[in-house]
This record gives C-alpha cells, structure tokens and sequence, in this order.
DNA sequence: TAAAAACGTTGACTTAGGGCAACTTTTTTG
DNA sequence: CAAAAAAGTTGCCCTAAGTCAACGTTTTTA
C-alpha cells in the first residue's frame, strides 16, 4: 500500500525506514470513481494526496460554463488546491479524479504536523513547493506567444503521456483551445 | 539602508534585531540605471534582490523578438529569477530595472547558508515561495478565459498600480495583447 | 534645448481560431 | 449487449485581436 510513496520519498531525502513509517502512517487509502470530485469550487482545501493509481485533474470553470484544465497529475505524484491548501480561502477551483483512482490522503493538519516535527519532512516539503513554483511557471509562461500549433509541439514534446491517457477535450482545456481547433491541428499533424 | 528590508522581515515573522542585522549584513546595496539588465536569457540566476526603490522586471522574448513581461516587483519586495535561482538552469527570462533603482542584493551561496542556519530565515524562505506560488498561478490561471477587455479589467482592478508606473508597452506585454489593442480598449473606457 | 528616438493612438486590412451544427465513432451504463 | 450518452471530426461562417503604417506626442540624450 505505501511501496509508491515510500520510494517517492527516498528519492527525495536519504531518510530512516522508521521515520519513512511514521510517516506513511498518517496517510489514508481512499479509493474514487470515474469523474469523481474530490473538492469543490467554494471549499477549502484541506487534504493532500498522493496517487497510487489513477489520476487527478485540477480544473477550474468560466462564467459562461466551459471547463478548463490546469494540471494533470498522475501515480506517483501529489496533488491539491496548493494556493487553498496554504491559505486557506476558498479553493476557486475544483479537483476531480477522472479515472477509478486509489489515493493516498492526508490530512492538512497532519501535514503540517509532519512539517513542523520532521525536518526531513520539512525538506521535502519545501521541494515540492520548488517544483511545484518551477513547473507550474514553465508550462504557463511556456505558452505565452505560442499559437495553437506550437502549443500541441509543445506538449508532444514534454508531456506525450497526456495525449495518451486523458480525452482530446480535456488537452484542448488545458491548452485553452477549443477541442475543434485541436482535431484539426492533429489531422494536418 | 536596511531600514525597508528589516520592515519586511519582521512582518513575515517574530525576529530579533541581532538576527534581523545579521541577515541584513549579507545583502549589499547596489544601483542601476534605467533598462539595465541583471540577468540574461542564457545566464544563471545566482543573486536574489530586494527592492529599495525603484523596479525590477522579469521578460521573456519569443522566437520573433517580441517582449513579453511575467512580472513586476515594486519598492519592499524580493525579485529573482526564482526557478533558475532554485534549478541552477539557464534562465531562459530576462531581468531588469525599468528605472533608476536601489537593490539589495544576496548570493545564492548566501541566501541558502542563511537559510540552512537561521530556522527563521527558512521559514520566511518557505513563506516567499508559497506567496509566490499563490500568486503566480492566480494572477496567470486568472486570464484563462478572458478576453483582452476581461484582462484590463482585471488589471484596473487588481494592480492599478502597473498603470500607473509601468508603459503602456509593457503592460499590454504582461496582459499578452499588442498595444494597439490595449489602446483601443482603455479608449473605450 | 534641440534633435533623435521611443511611445501612444488610430485607421484599414488580415487572420487565427472560436461557435455552431451535422455527422460518425467511441464509451458508458442499465 | 443494446441503447444512450459523450466525445471526436469536419465544414461553414464570424469575430476578436494582430499587423502595418501614418501620424502626433512624449521622453531621452547629446
């Protein structure tokens, strides 16, 4: 059950199997459908998770309705509201597993716990926000002067998986085209 | 000298003046001129800045040559390159005082030894990142969906400061629309 | 302080990509 | 496994916003 997680937190830090246990005991295995939310616009976040299968889509909707995707994140990997998750407002956006998913949850308290009482925990904390900042700014600021082509090179090129394993309407949402627009862009290659 | 940085270290955190003057005693004042650079694309990022006065702003330039802005940082706030400062990648972004400015400037080697000794300095470190990163993703998730008059809007509303001290050029770089087009809308009202 | 450079504004024209609809294909579910 | 629902594709048309150029204004610098 934590063999995925554990190995995701060795990469990160050398740390002891005792501590490794402690922490893995704080995370609880829950287990979702299909298309099913994890947190809604008006709530705040207060759970972490980590993806033993599955995958989760962060998402967010305009006022006209249209859905749009802001990240992917798929097994082995964390994901929440991060900006509700720190500061506790209202999340503005929605989490959702798209596929049957088995997670791995803590709490926000417990988190935070473990932040404070290990400082490897702390650490590894500290590089996920890293990461977290450097991804997030390289994919969005990647496509700032991008036209819809170089938006599909783009993520051929560093996230080919996405095409595999998530709908052509969602990409297009993620992209910020239309899913017209994205058929017909793959069709001429 | 010290004076504005000190005012922001202590909003951030309870902290004694000793510390407050040794971490003050690592950053040295440097002044620019008008359009310097500090960094450049191919460049790594190894000095964080802290604005006296004045203002820094981080770009890009797309394959065309077109400059596109990604952030402005004002008088009391830090500036830097950050993924490149975190990754030691090339930053592939530009930085540069718009104006006549006043920085306080820190090595990398600096800002991690303070922040790998002095526990209150990392936090305040983990407190920039995690701004930084609500920050970055509202004020960029914030123009999915909107058009060029949803983003003026949204700029009146939320940084009408960058109105006021920044070219019209330049905010229409940061908004992603060509000046003419932002002419045309704020004619408009 | 005068010349030069950069910036802002506006008009005419062009174009990338969105909206809609009809149709086909795939996926989901009872 | 069949019916229903959702997703993908494609054509046609339209519109928001970009480009380019001309011109006036402000800013910079020698």
């Amino acid at each position: 059950m934590y063999q995925t997680l554990e190995k995701f937190l060795k990469g990160k830090t050398n740390i002891d199997q005792e501590t490794l246990t402690k922490i893995c005991s704080f995370f609880k295995l829950i287990k979702t459908k299909r298309n099913e939310l994890l947190l809604n616009y008006d709530q705040v976040s207060n759970h972490y998770y980590f993806i033993n299968k599955g995958c989760i889509r962060l998402f967010t909707t305009s006022k006209e309705g249209v859905e749009n995707s802001r990240y992917f994140a798929f097994e082995g990997n964390f994901a929440t509201a991060l900006p509700s998750f720190i500061d506790q407002q209202p999340a503005e956006e929605y989490l959702q597993t798209i596929e049957k998913s088995e997670l791995l949850c803590i709490s926000r308290k417990d988190f935070y716990y473990l932040v404070d009482t290990e400082p490897l925990f702390a650490k590894i904390y500290t590089e996920i926000l890293e990461l977290g900042f450097i991804m997030a700014q390289k994919r969005i600021y990647g496509f700032q002067g991008f036209d819809a082509l170089d938006k599909v090179k783009w993520i051929i090129k560093y996230q080919p998986q996405l095409l595999l394993k998530v709908s052509n309407k969602m990409v297009a949402s993620y992209l910020g085209m239309s899913p017209s627009t994205l058929s017909r862009i793959k069709s001429k290659l």
